[in-house]
DNA sequence: TTTAGCACTCTGGGGTTGCGAGTGCTAACC
DNA sequence: GGTTAGCACTCGCAACCCCAGAGTGCTAAA
C-alpha cells in the first residue's frame, strides 16, 4: 500500500472530515466502516488511515483515540474533495429581500455582515466600498445657527458621511453658500486624495474677506474627506465565536482581541486579487488565528470594490459557509451596481 | 459581643473589602491583624469576623479559607464606608482635552465611552442625548443625481443624522428645494414625535403637481426622524470583561450576550431619576448580571439628558470607577451645554 | 473583653487505579 | 497482494486517596 491517494482514501478522508466537522469528535475506524458504501472491515480502514496519517492528513490526539483531520486535510477538502452546496430558493430570496432594502452602501454592508453572522455562526467582517480613485461626488452644508454648520459629503462609491462644524465667528447664509459653492466647484469629480490640507488651505485665499469666518469650514471638509477615504469596517457575530465550543475561552479572547484591531483586519482582508480564498489556521502566520480559518471574497462591481470576510473555527461547515458567502457577494455586487448607477 | 456595628467592625470590614478588591483572594484574620491600627490579636479579629458573618456581611468559600465580602457588604461599603477618591489633575485634564474636541453629541459620547472603558477596565455604555421633547432643529437635502437625494436632520439636542433616498422618478432642483422648504416650514421647532406617518402623508397633498416625484422624500424624512428619536447606544470595552479573571468564561459569555441586546441595555440604564446609582449583582433581578455590578449616572444639562453606565465584576475598584464616572458625567454636561447653546 | 493555644476542617495538588475506546500488529484467508 | 479477524497494547479520563497548608472555632486563662 503506497503513500499515494486512491479513490478509497479520498472517500475515507472525506467521510472522516465531514463527520469531524459535524461532531468535533475524533473519528474511529469502526464508525467509518459503517459509513462506507463498499463494505470493508475496520482493519482495512485502519490501514488506510495509517497511510493517510503518514501522508500528513490525519492526526491522533492520543494513541487510543480516533483520528482528527489536520489543517492539510482541510486544505485538500476545500480545494478538491468538498462538494459545493447550493442555497435553497427560500434562503436566496430572504437574502435578496434584506439586501435590496438598502439605500446606501453603508446600510448594505451592515445588513450583509448581519446576515452572514446569523446564518454561518461565524464572525463576519465587511468593508465599505472603495473606488480605485475615491471621488468627491457632491458636498452640501446646512446652516444650523450662526456658529454651527452641518456638512455632508457623498463619494463616487455612494458612501455618505456627515459631520458638524463649529465656527468661532458668526457666519451668514451668503458666506456659507459662497464657501460651499467654492468647494463643490473645486472638488466635485476630483479624487479624495486631492483633498489635502495644503489644497484646502490654498482655497482660503479665494474666500477673500470671508476667509476668517469660513476657514474652519474648509478644515472640517478636509477632515470629513479623510473619514470618507478610509474604508469603514463592520464586524458582526463576535459573540458566535465565544459561544463556539471549539474555542478555548483563552483562545477566543485572544482572537477577539486580534479582531478588535482595525488595522489587523484591513491587513487580513486586503492583499488578494479576487475570487474566494480560504486561509487555514497558521497559513496566515498570525498566532492569534491558529485554530481559526478565514474565508475572504471581494465584491467589485464597476470600479468600486471591498472585502467580505468570515472568521470561524477550523472545524467549520465550509460547504454551507462558502455557498452563503458567495451568494451574498454576488447579491452585493448586483445591489451595489444599482445603487451607484442611478 | 452583640450583632451591631461598631467602629472596629467597620474598620475591619473596610480593610477586608479593600484587600479583597485588590487581590480577589479570601482575607484571613492574620493578615487583617497586621493591617489594623490598634493592635489586637487575630483571635479578636476572628470573633469580630464571626459577628460580621452572622450579620450577613461576610462569607467563607470553605471552612479553612479566609473571608469574602458578601454583596450586602459591598452595598454598605459603597453607601457608607468607602472614602471618595479624587482624580488627579493630569487625569482630569486628559479627559477635558479628549472630550472638548467633540463637535457633536455623538462624537462626545463615543469618546466618553472609550475613555471610561480604557481607564476603568469595565465595559462602558452611553446613550446619545435625548430631549424631553426631541425637536427638529433643521433639515437639509443634497441633490446627488436626478434619482438620488441625501438628507440630513439635526435635532434640538445637537444630534446629526443623514441618509440617502432613492427616487423612482426623476426630480428637479426646483422640486427638491420646494419640498425641503415645505418640510422645514412644517417641522422645524416641532417635536420629533409630531413627525408621524399620517402627518407626513398629509403634506403630500400640499406638494401639488410635485407629489408623485417628491413623496418618497417625505417618507424618507419620516424614517430619518425615527432614527433620531431613538437613543443610540454605544458600548466599549466588552473585551475588558472577557479579560477579567473574576469572570468564568461561561458567565462572561452570558453577560456579553445580555449586553448585546439593545432593549435590555435601555431598561438597565433608564428607570432612575438622577445622581449616581450602583446596582449590585442580583439587585437587578437579571440572572445575567449576577456577579456583576452596574454603575449608572445621568447627564442632564438644560432639558436634554442621557445615561452613562459602567458594567464590571462585583469586585471592582469602586472608589476609582465612581470618581472617573462622576468627573466624566460632569464634563459631558459642560461640553454638551456648550454644544447645544451655540 | 481579649488573648493564647490547639484541635479541626477543608482545599488543592500529586500519585494511583480501573475502565473504555481505539489502535497497531500479526497471522490467516481469498 | 490486498483483506480480514483477533488480540495485546496504549492512553486519556474519572474516581479515589493522601497529605500539606492555611485558617478557622472553641476553650480556658488573663
Amino acid at each position: 500500500m503506497a503513500l499515494v491517494m486512491s479513490p478509497r482514501k479520498e472517500q475515507i478522508l472525506t467521510a472522516l472530515i465531514e463527520e469531524y466537522i459535524r461532531t468535533g469528535e475524533p473519528v474511529g475506524s469502526k464508525w467509518l466502516m459503517d459509513k462506507m458504501e463498499t463494505a470493508v472491515s475496520s482493519a482495512t480502514i485502519r490501514n488506510e488511515m495509517a497511510d493517510l496519517a503518514a501522508m500528513g492528513y490525519l492526526d491522533q490526539p492520543h494513541t487510543s483515540a480516533g483520528r482528527v483531520p489536520t489543517p492539510q486535510a482541510f486544505r485538500l477538502y476545500i480545494d478538491k474533495l468538498m462538494k459545493k452546496r447550493k442555497l435553497s430558493e427560500s434562503t436566496r430570496r430572504h437574502i435578496d429581500d434584506r439586501l435590496e432594502r438598502a439605500t446606501d452602501p453603508d446600510m448594505l454592508m451592515e445588513e450583509a455582515s448581519q446576515i452572514l453572522a446569523e446564518t454561518t455562526g461565524c464572525a463576519a467582517v465587511t468593508t465599505t466600498p472603495q473606488e480605485q480613485q475615491m471621488m468627491v461626488r457632491r458636498i452640501e452644508v446646512m446652516l444650523v445657527s450662526s456658529h454651527v454648520v452641518a456638512m455632508m459629503l457623498m463619494t463616487g462609491s455612494g458612501v455618505l458621511r456627515s459631520r458638524v462644524c463649529r465656527l468661532p465667528l458668526h457666519i451668514t447664509p451668503a458666506q456659507l453658500s459662497a464657501t460651499i459653492e467654492l468647494l463643490n466647484r473645486h472638488f466635485v469629480g476630483k479624487p479624495l486624495s486631492a483633498v489635502t490640507l495644503p489644497a484646502v488651505q490654498n482655497l482660503v485665499l479665494q474666500l477673500g474677506e470671508n476667509a476668517l469666518s469660513c476657514a474652519p469650514l474648509l478644515t472640517a471638509f478636509h477632515e470629513l474627506a479623510q473619514t470618507c477615504a478610509e474604508a469603514e469596517i463592520r464586524m458582526k457575530g463576535q459573540l458566535n465565536l465565544l459561544k463556539n465550543p471549539d474555542y478555548h475561552p483563552e483562545i477566543a479572547r485572544s482572537l477577539l482581541g486580534f479582531l478588535s484591531e482595525e488595522n489587523q483586519l484591513v491587513r487580513m482582508l486586503s492583499g488578494h486579487s479576487g475570487g474566494l480564498r480560504v486561509v487555514l489556521g497558521d497559513e496566515s502566520l498570525q498566532p492569534e488565528l491558529t485554530g481559526s480559518s478565514v474565508i475572504v471574497t471581494r465584491y467589485a462591481p464597476h470600479n468600486i470594490s471591498g472585502s467580505i470576510g468570515l472568521i470561524g473555527p477550523l472545524r467549520m461547515d465550509y460547504a454551507t459557509a462558502i455557498a452563503e458567502l458567495e451568494y451574498i457577494t454576488e447579491t452585493i455586487e448586483r445591489v451595489l451596481g444599482q445603487l451607484v448607477e442611478e
